[in-house]
DNA sequence: TATGAATGAGCATTCATTCAT
DNA sequence: AATGAATGAATGCTCATTCAT
């Protein structure tokens, strides 16, 4: 019987390791190489777990949205309450691993210009957390929930890319004031 | 008599087929030999112009930039009237021209991330952008000024970035709503 | 008690299907990952038979050698009469498995060129049916019969090589009249 | 001004150049490194010759076979007698340049087998050697002299493929006796 | 015996860069 | 100024081989 290897797990350690790279070096610096050595394994190791570069990285983009996700999900489990503060709250970057996720998401972002995959993964996030957003609006079968939504997510992803764009001016505290503020 | 070459217009003639490749094939996909050919040249042309890749690159984001600024500047001088509005309004992602842009600075940003030089670019941009909204705001010296230029700012961006990822879902009129509920 | 094998005939039925590799996809597409896939096996299970891709290449080749020579002592056997002309006609591309066995013999031809075990393996396969055909001459123990023999295997071998270049051509009907005509 | 560079000849070389490592190493053995490095060139330096390893192997076959045609052509005009007699002559592997053609031609032979590219191109080879056969037989015109050609075809290839399994054996000496014996 | 995980070298190909012309 | 030949390093990917299970 060959080495017992959990398939799923050593995916999602190889997409976190992709995902550091993009952040480090760019897009076109996460070369299988440099992903590899990142997890610490070889190239040859990468085979066993993705067909080629491109399902490596629509896998490592498809993990990021989920990971953010999830994560969220779990908080909002535990203290068996989640509210629209919240939720806005955690999509900032604020912390590392937030600022991890936006990045990726920016990377994936203008590489989707011209790749329908990427796109496709990321609409499909997207609706999915308005959805989410919509449901925690004050009247959530009304009319205008969708378009509150789609509201308050303009301004937490505003505030985001302001502050990956200029972190030194944006502290948390003042991400955290600015959605204060716009959520009145 | 060597043949007269205006270099910066030819500079800039190659930092718009950058912006072009990169919108279309990602950053990634932008290879020297690829930009060289969009605009009509070969490689080795290139190096007149450019020392090397990181400079072409840099050069097309400040580029990207400065054109997005000079095309609104002459837009207002010739209607005599740069509201706040006609401004974030030009921001958006409305038009092919505007996309472009938006796509390049997002191809950008992902790579900032790791590239202190281009990080510079962007930042220099944002600020200034946020200088002429708050210049433009109601109270343009009082206290709240810039508070509400950055909530204005994150606005549109927001806007855009949702536009982005969902183009079918965001035609221009939508975004141009979204923007005008937003300014009240 | 561990599984009983026979391992002459796995070895054998991984020759055959290293042959149908070669034929199909030419000597360097024969990886042990398509030989082992064409006989239903994984790579792993290769290494109990051969120890490395060398021995399996030279076994197969052995391999296809023998075959011919047996299939062809069978028939004679159950007929109880091999004369020179059957002897001949059987060695012609007619058939789908004697093609298969002219082109694996092609393929390592063109590879013993820089491969002394290879060429020795050839050449004793090459003398053999030399012996053969020389003793079923007019005149087995004549000065002539080596002579003969060789003027009649090269009257085959230039058929089969012209056979396998030009299949359209060269019709099993064909091959054999052209045979027959040089049989006098 | 680039530098002027007589492309046609770099391909001629380069494809020498090929014949020569697949003749050492078989055809898997011909990677472009081991073919640019024979040739004296770096990897790089092939690609403005050949656009890939494909083109570079089917114009290496293809200068094989013109090669050895135009090699005849040359010698016919400078005796202004060309013979049957001398034209199958050279066509046996007697010299180091023949035995090298031949061993090309073999290794081709078999990866033609699966590339339809490859055996067209030895297939028009064939073909244009047997007219070339038949125009010099004794009634060019006749019925049987396309039948005749094909014989003497056959006669040469089958000389030439024992003498390239068994070259110690066959001498040039003894490769000319056997054809000779063979015109009658 | 057989698997398949893992390695590390090697492959064809692309690329930024240099440079003679 | 501009070309395109040439380099050599890097890329994504394939492979023979090793080995724990």
């Amino acid at each position: 019987m060959p080495k017992v290897v959990d398939a799923d797990q050593r995916r999602s350690e190889l997409a976190t390791a992709a995902a550091r790279v993009i952040a480090r070096d760019g897009i076109d610096g996460a070369s299988l190489r440099e992903v590899a050595a990142e997890a610490g394994w070889t190239t040859g190791a990468l085979v066993h777990y993705f067909a080629n570069k491109r399902e490596l990285l629509a896998f490592t983009l498809q993990s990021s949205l989920d990971q953010r996700r999830s994560r969220h999900a779990v908080r909002a489990a535990m203290t068996s309450c989640e509210t629209l503060r919240t939720t806005l709250l955690e999509a900032l970057p604020t912390t590392d691993e937030n600022r991890l996720h936006w990045i990726v998401t920016l990377a994936f972002a203008a590489q989707a210009a011209g790749d329908t995959e990427l796109a496709e993964i990321q609409r499909m996030a997207y609706r999915g957390f308005r959805s989410r957003v919509a449901s925690l609006v004050d009247d959530p079968d009304g009319p205008a929930a969708e378009r509150e939504a789609e509201r308050l997510i303009a301004l937490v992803d505003g505030i985001a890319l302001q502050a990956l764009f200029d972190p030194d001016l944006w502290t948390p505290r003042r991400q955290i004031e600015a959605l204060e503020t716009g959520l009145g």
